[in-house]
RNA sequence: GCGCCUGUAGCUCAGCUGGAUAGAGUACUCGGCUACGAACCGAGCGGUCGGGAGUUCGAAUCUCUCCAGGCGUACCA
């Protein structure tokens, strides 16, 4: 419809043009808006306010000329001039109703496009360290991740959702360490556990888990551990030199056993992880490996592309690349002057790697406090001759928990650290996802755990879901009644739905397909969840102020058609957001 | 210090590629079940869109400046 009222705008420019009264050579932008307020009528077009210039009048008169220049057409009503200039379009009843049919048509389809025309987009989300189970900070990262790329897929692209897991580095190393060190307790030994380690009580389980499988296989006596090794914090040391120089002795001691240890460890968390992630419908096509990128050679494969295109030097020891010139704020090292690649140098590896694949696109989705590294993978790629505007980082903030008026710490060391597991468990995967997903990502949010879980009328995700279950309801309650939903009566009669609900109804449910595209496009899940609060209002309003079931054939038919409708729009986008669509509740 | 992000109703937030009278939810006040589900609906109350200046037919939206808050600024990941 907003295609046919632009060409037909586009045909009044070109005759305004011929009747040179408004200069050939422009090639105007026509811009097309649904109205908000309903006395402005379906549709308009601010056009005549923005040529008004170039054709030398005011605005309201040159708007009477596009009028007058306007085809007719047999959807529209009329067409006004109204405000500074603005020219409104009013449809006719029968180019509401035939939003009906294509719906009971498409059925589930309804809304998805092929708009991406297959185009290849990768989506990376949560790609959190594997030293720990997942918390509702990752959470939130989690389903905006998952939901842009299901709404991505709803508009014709082709998604591959991805995983990176940091499984090397030295942080994977404290978390071996850390293990080990909780295992010689289970062995009897007594060792200290370093300030550094990770303390949280899923250690103490891998190491259980390790002691009953394989007892006394791993132990080695105290004070050989702890034998010359430089002092902690707590002793007065470095923290940092005493858990690397722990970290280099259990190497040692363990030998080729280390892997042993840390493969427990990494397979142990990694599984959770996805447990957790798979109970939240999100699920991967890939699970990319850093270490992989080692093994293979591929970090140094491009430390050595970006040498020879002269983007590397020495200093102090390290070796630097070249960002500051790429528009970085600095220079960055990429292998420290202990011979480690650092974090990065894997990244570059890794986006070229992805690059490499053949996407048309990738997408990044990182917690806001890492926004400082985009210029520095974009000078990465830029360097390496890779089409770094194919990248797109999308930031989340962060999510602040809130118990109703209360604040909930989420420091680890108070052991207050909600996981995401825990949030599941209390608040479900419904009202957990809708949350998430009812705010813009990109903006701070306060999650009131209280009002997610409370199952009352205050809870937004139970009101969306009862208007579904209310239609459903009503069909139950048809049966009981003797009725039957006769739909090929219903749409003959569609012309009886002349009420201003029904009308209000019939816009939104036609709105539907744009939703979808602008929240696709813009990467905006928040726009559907807004979206489908809407219309299950337009819904709730409109059941309170008239019957369905009523004695007229006609119109009872007419009206249960357009309420199936309405159902069918509902669980179309609840489906999309991987939230039920409940039939009682 | 420098860089990025954010200031909209008492609270939580939409609206931001410039458009008509700035919207929801919640809180508060009042009203609606002998109704197809009251987990609902209707009405009211509530705003110098952080302050100021500019750009133009028109600014919450764009530019500049100031104020306030968050984040980043590692040979960590």
């Amino acid at each position: 419809m907003k295609q046919t009222l632009k060409s037909l705008i586009e045909q009044a420019i070109i005759t305004l043009q011929t009747q040179d009264i408004l200069d050939k050579t422009l090639t105007p932008k026509i811009t097309l808006e649904r109205t908000r307020d309903t006395s402005h009528g379906d549709f308009a077009s601010n056009i005549a306010l923005s040529l008004a210039k170039s054709a030398k009048m005011n605005p309201k008169a040159f708007a009477e000329k596009i009028i007058a220049a306007l085809p007719a057409h047999e959807m529209v009503h009329k067409v006004d001039i109204a405000g500074p200039g603005f020219i409104n379009f009013f449809l006719n009843q029968q180019a509401l109703h035939q939003i009906i049919p294509q719906i009971h048509q498409h059925a589930e389809k309804f809304g998805v496009s092929n708009l991406g025309a297959g185009k290849k987009i990768q989506v990376e989300f949560v790609s959190a360290n594997p030293t720990g189970p997942l918390h509702v900070g990752h959470g939130r990262g989690a389903v905006y991740g998952s939901a842009v790329a299901d709404l991505l897929e709803a508009v014709g692209f082709e998604v591959d959702r991805e995983y990176y897991v940091n499984d090397a580095g030295r942080q994977m190393d404290i978390l071996a360490t850390s293990i080990w060190l909780r295992y010689l307790d289970e062995c009897g030994e007594e060792v200290s556990f370093p300030v550094n380690g990770y303390r949280g009580q899923y250690v103490y389980e891998i190491a259980k888990k390790l002691h009953d499988d394989a007892h006394n296989e791993y132990r080695h006596p105290a004070n050989l551990i702890l034998e010359d090794i430089p002092a902690d914090e707590a002793q007065g040391g470095d923290k940092e030199i005493h858990i690397d120089a722990l970290i280099a002795r259990t190497k040692v001691l363990l030998g080729t056993q280390y892997k042993d240890i840390f493969q427990a460890g990494l397979s142990f968390i990694l599984n959770d992880i996805k447990d957790d992630l798979s109970s939240f419908g999100i699920d991967y096509h890939t699970w990319f490996s850093e270490r992989q990128l080692m093994d293979t050679g591929a970090i140094k494969k491009s430390l050595t592309r970006l040498e020879n295109e002269g983007f590397l030097y020495t200093k102090n020891g390290a070796v630097w690349f070249k960002s500051e010139s790429l528009g970085d704020e600095k220079d960055r090292v990429v292998v420290r002057d202990n011979g480690q690649t650092t974090y990065f140098a894997s990244d570059i590896a890794y986006h070229l790697n992805k690059l490499e694949r053949g996407y048309d696109q990738i997408i990044n989705i990182w917690g806001a406090d890492h926004h400082g590294y985009i210029p520095r993978i974009n000078a990465a790629l830029t360097a390496l001759g890779a089409e770094a505007k194919k990248l797109t980082v999308l930031l989340v903030q962060f999510a602040v928990l809130y118990r109703g008026e209360e604040k909930v710490s989420m420091s680890t060391r108070s052991g207050e650290f909600v996981t995401l597991r825990h949030l599941r468990e209390e608040v479900g995967k419904d009202a957990a996802r809708f949350f998430y997903l009812m705010r813009r990502s990109d903006q701070h949010m306060d999650f009131d755990l209280k009002l997610a879980t409370s199952k009352t009328n205050e809870n937004p995700v139970f009101y969306v879901q009862y208007a579904h279950a209310r239609i459903c309801s009503i069909f139950k309650q048809m049966q009981e009644q003797q009725f039957i939903c006769d739909s090929k009566l219903g749409m003959k009669n569609l012309a009886l739905l002349t009420q201003e609900h029904e009308s209000a109804l019939l816009k939104k449910l036609a709105l539907y397909p744009e939703v979808l595209e602008k929240a696709a496009l813009n990467y905006e899940p928040h726009q559907l969840v807004q979206y489908l609060r809407e219309l299950a209002t337009a819904f709730h309003t409109y059941y309170n102020a008239h019957q369905f079931l009523v004695p007229d054939a006609n119109l009872r038919n007419a009206r249960l058609t357009l309420i199936i409708a309405i159902r069918q729009v509902l669980a179309n986008g609840l489906n999309l957001l991987d939230i039920q669509s409940p039939e009682a509740m």
